[in-house]
DNA sequence: AAGTGCTCTTGATATAGATCAACAGTATTT
DNA sequence: AAATACTGTTGATCTATATCAAGAGCACTT
């Protein structure tokens, strides 16, 4: 149930016996089926959450009503509104399972009792927090100076695994393309060579 | 030398007087004129600066020439490459002044050591990359859903005050446009209203 | 086994924004 | 004070990608 998360952590920041049990008691353990919801647009974020199993995805709907993606989350990862979840504010986002997974869920209460009792999950989080940030930027910059075809390519040297379980349509959403030119972009990469 | 960068501290964490005095002594104070580098691509980013005083900017340029501006940095915000600082691997940004600039500027060892001593710190970078992460994820998101008039007009609200004190070309490198069409685009918004 | 949704593909056409090029003000430097 | 470098504007043309529309292949449901 646990082996994901504290695998996880425990590349950032090593944890003692004793600190992974108390740890363990601010989990909540949820299941959800494919297509389920954790977080809807408008309510706001009540869980930050680690998925042990499955796939995930965060996406906004915009004024002309076309999805844009922002984040896929697979085993190992986290997902969440961090926004809505530390401000209480009416998230912007959807938060749907993509497979059937299994997920483990801090409330916000739960998560600062952590951060108190195990000053170590401070490091883990701001490691963590760092770490997106970077990876954040540099999707970034791909948008802003990429071409579709390089946007695609780079996305599938990096999450390979993503591409595998997602489909085309969501990846185009998530590079910001529309699933036509997706289509059209694979098709001349695999007559190109 | 040091308000500002406490006044932006204590917004997050509450340090004691004897916590400020201790956190003092690991920065490193710096000026710089107007067009100096902070860092230069290829090199590996060895300080995290804090804006005491002036404007900064850190951008990358592409294989075809083009620049592209990741961050404006005016006082009271932190500016450096995280990636660089943390792995030690060479940078892929510049960081330069557009204005003459007053810093403070930490090392990877004062970090660590200062994080060790005063533990709130820890907690004051975890929720200041939380912030900055939502601040990038909503860029993102805008750079994928919005037209370039509306990314230029959701700047003007949120930072009016980098648009007074950038020039435009560098506003147009940040949105993601050329310099031609932020020129069109301010020209319509003018004569529209 | 037929029906109803998804998901992806292909074609025709439209368009926002890029690119290229020239020029005019303003600052900075010498 | 002249020279040189920035910065912003405007026009003409080009292009990557979007949009609209139709159809084909699967895969669940009943």
């Amino acid at each position: 149930m646990f082996e994901v998360l504290f695998k996880a952590i425990n590349e950032k920041v090593t944890l003692t016996q004793e600190e992974e049990e108390l740890c363990k008691a601010f989990f909540i353990p949820k299941k959800l089926r494919k297509k389920q919801y954790l977080l809807q647009q408008d309510d706001v974020c009540k869980y930050t959450a680690f998925v042990e199993k499955g796939a995930m995805r965060a996406y906004t709907t915009d004024d002309k009503g076309s999805e844009h993606i922002v984040q896929f989350a697979l085993e190992g990862w986290w997902i969440s509104d961090i926004y809505s979840f530390l401000t209480g504010e009416p998230s912007i986002y959807n938060i749907e399972a993509l497979e059937d997974v299994e997920l483990l869920l801090l409330t916000r209460p739960k998560d600062e009792e952590m951060l108190q009792k195990v000053p170590k999950m401070e490091r883990y989080f701001r490691i963590l927090s760092q770490k997106s940030l970077v990876a954040m930027q540099r999707r970034l910059i791909g948008s802003l100076s990429q071409s579709a075809e390089e946007k695609y390519t780079r996305l599938v040297t990096t999450y390979p695994d993503i591409i595998q379980r997602v489909p085309q349509h969501m990846i185009a959403s998530y590079l910001g393309i529309t699933p036509e030119t997706l289509s059209r972009i694979r098709k001349q990469m695999s007559t190109r060579k």
